[in-house]
DNA sequence: GCCGTTTTCGGCCCGACTGTTTTCAGTCG
């Protein structure tokens, strides 16, 4: 049983406790120990097994109790037990915006509703209208919030809500009421989904930057519109909302809106212990009420006695605790990638020449770069035969031959690992190339011990220098290998093979999570786009976010090597 | 339901916006 699937049942208790009136509080307990099951870097059934369950922080007996039964027994009688008091599509209800536990308790209820189709045809016929609470407008915000999840399924992709928001941002500084402004939310935080944008405007004429926003040539539709707050819905159907403080609380208001909700939660109790009260306008004295600081985010932690936390650390998986220890991780950066090894040439399915690769590796100011062609049984990806292999090879001798600048290209693979865990090319030819990735592009559908050992024997082979999207997840459309991810960093740590960070926006894969589990085992990753175009090759910064989000270091990585330690490390 | 050198009972983060009210409940982040 993974931890997203026990997460995922105390979420779905939590939520027929909210509607049938449980107390706020015991709704949350369900929540947070949700949360803080699924964003932990340790497998469920482990802690069960050293018998540390209680020693996580909001989990008690109750919880105790339940987590192990659903851990043991796939499932939870409590659970079944409350599904029989509230219909599997009321739930469903809470999903749309602008409904809560409140109303669609109501909606059962009083009109005995059960579907979100019949929610729909009850706001057009007018019933809801007679409700107590309930009026024609809330009729029509329920429709056009059926109207939403029917449109969006959710959230965007990063790259998608990075694009958009980046443009806004520079939209916005043509106001010349905007003082200061910065992203904020889960796309400051470079979640690899974003539900909607967070800008953080500072100006002393908050009315005139929310008339500026909302004249944006993509807004579709104004949710709300106040003096300190503005949502609206861009034609591409992301949600964006807008706030807007005054210059001496920009950095207070940036720390809450950044988030996550979790880590806030840490800072607030923090800085109460510690005699203030801490709010989106600064942080405060409790008994005086006196300003103390907010101007900038780094002066809120500093009187917090924290060290600075980067925005993709703060998820509440132990930041907090390192800052005060003075131990957070000294994160990569962007700049420190010298070369991108897994790029697809026209050799295989990729769209440039490796002349075209080159030249924009070179813009990107990198020393190096590897192209990894697909190997000869993919042949809807036209992989390389053998002969073909030989044949790159000469090419690529050749074009490192004319670079007069110190560039190198390094002539790789991206070779399949066979269902058996066998390798697609024999060693005879592996020996060929300057280094060896490998990776799965066929039959997804296996057990957690053949998805397991497949890789794993993959790895031991001696040539191999990395894995290709080690559980092969598409966001949204395929779901990970259920793999022994404890296994697959021991064997990677003692072969020497490193873990690929895929940056690809809908794979990001490895994730954060099995960044941070991968580092507490001394395993070492590698940063690379496997694009197929080079306008694609900046969403590096997407994988370089996620193992940020996941406590890397330079030193953790493969391809921040300068070309002669890296020349070194494959042995040519 | 969890938690605790101020507490084993009584708290639990809190402010903005909307739509419904006529002073506030519900929702959201």
């Amino acid at each position: 049983m993974k931890n997203q699937q026990v997460a995922d049942i105390l979420f779905r208790i939590a939520d027929i406790l909210d509607i049938k009136g449980e107390i706020f509080f015991k709704v949350r307990s369900y929540r947070v120990a949700g949360r803080t099951i699924e964003s932990m870097g340790k497998d469920i059934e482990v802690v069960i097994k050293e018998g540390m369950l209680r020693d996580i922080p909001g989990i008690g007996e109750a919880l105790e109790k339940k987590i192990k039964e659903i851990v043991e027994t796939d499932q939870s009688e409590y659970l079944e037990k409350l599904k029989n008091e509230i219909p599997e599509g009321v739930l469903r209800m809470l999903g749309i915006p602008g409904l809560g536990p409140k109303k669609v308790s109501a909606i059962y209820k009083h009109l005995n509703i059960t579907t979100i189709e019949d929610l729909k045809q009850a706001c057009t016929d007018g019933k809801l209208r007679n409700l107590d609470g309930f009026g024609e407008i809330t009729e029509i915000n329920i429709l056009r919030g059926i109207q939403l999840i029917e449109k969006t399924s959710g959230r965007a992709l990063l790259n998608m809500a990075y694009a958009d928001g980046n443009i806004l941002v520079e939209y916005l500084k043509n106001c010349d009421r905007v003082k200061q402004i910065s992203i904020a939310g889960s796309l400051r935080r470079r979640k690899e989904t974003i539900g909607d944008i967070d800008i953080l405007v500072s100006s002393d004429s908050s009315e005139e930057v929310m008339d500026f926003f909302v004249k944006y040539n993509d807004v579709q539709q104004i949710i709300a519109k106040g003096s300190t707050k503005t949502s609206v819905l861009l034609i591409d159907n992301l949600q964006v909302d807008l706030r807007v403080v005054k210059p001496e609380s920009f950095g207070s208001a940036l720390q809450y809106f950044t988030g996550s909700k979790d880590h806030n939660i840490k800072m607030r109790n923090l800085a109460m212990k510690k005699g203030y009260k801490l709010n989106e306008y600064g942080l405060f004295d409790k008994k005086t009420d006196e300003y103390i600081v907010g101007r900038n985010e780094e002066d809120v932690y500093q009187k917090l006695g924290l060290a600075y936390i980067e925005p993709e650390l703060r998820e509440n998986r132990g930041e907090i605790q390192a800052a005060i220890k003075n131990q957070l991780p000294n994160l990569v950066k962007n700049g420190d990638i010298c070369g991108d090894i897994h790029i697809h040439s026209n050799w295989s399915d990729g769209f440039d020449t490796i002349e075209t690769i080159v030249s924009q590796s070179k813009k990107m100011g990198h020393e190096y770069v590897g192209i990894a062609d697909h190997s000869q049984s993919l042949k809807i990806a036209r992989g390389l035969s053998e002969d073909r292999v030989i044949k790159k090879r000469e090419e690529i001798d050749k074009i490192n031959r004319k670079q007069d600048d110190g560039f190198r290209v390094f002539c790789g693979t991206e070779c399949d690992i066979k269902s058996d865990g066998s390798l697609d090319y024999s060693d005879s030819i592996l020996e060929i190339f300057d280094y060896v990735g490998i990776g799965i592009h066929t039959k997804f559908k296996m057990t957690r011990e053949e998805a397991t050992s497949r890789i794993i024997r993959g790895m031991e082979n001696e040539y191999v220098t990395f894995v290709a999207h080690p559980t092969c997840r598409m966001i949204g459309r395929r779901e990970p290998f259920d793999l022994d991810m404890e296994e697959i960093f021991d064997t990677a740590k003692s072969t020497g093979t490193c873990l690929e960070i895929n940056s690809f926006p809908d794979r990001l894969d490895l994730n954060d999570i099995h960044c941070k589990q991968g580092k507490e085992k001394d395993v070492r990753f590698v940063i690379n786009t496997d694009c197929h175009r080079v306008e694609n090759m900046e969403f590096i910064r997407f994988g370089v976010a996620t193992a940020r989000r996941g406590w890397l270091e330079k030193s953790d990585i493969l391809n921040t090597y300068i070309l002669k330690e890296i020349e070194k490390s494959f042995g040519v």
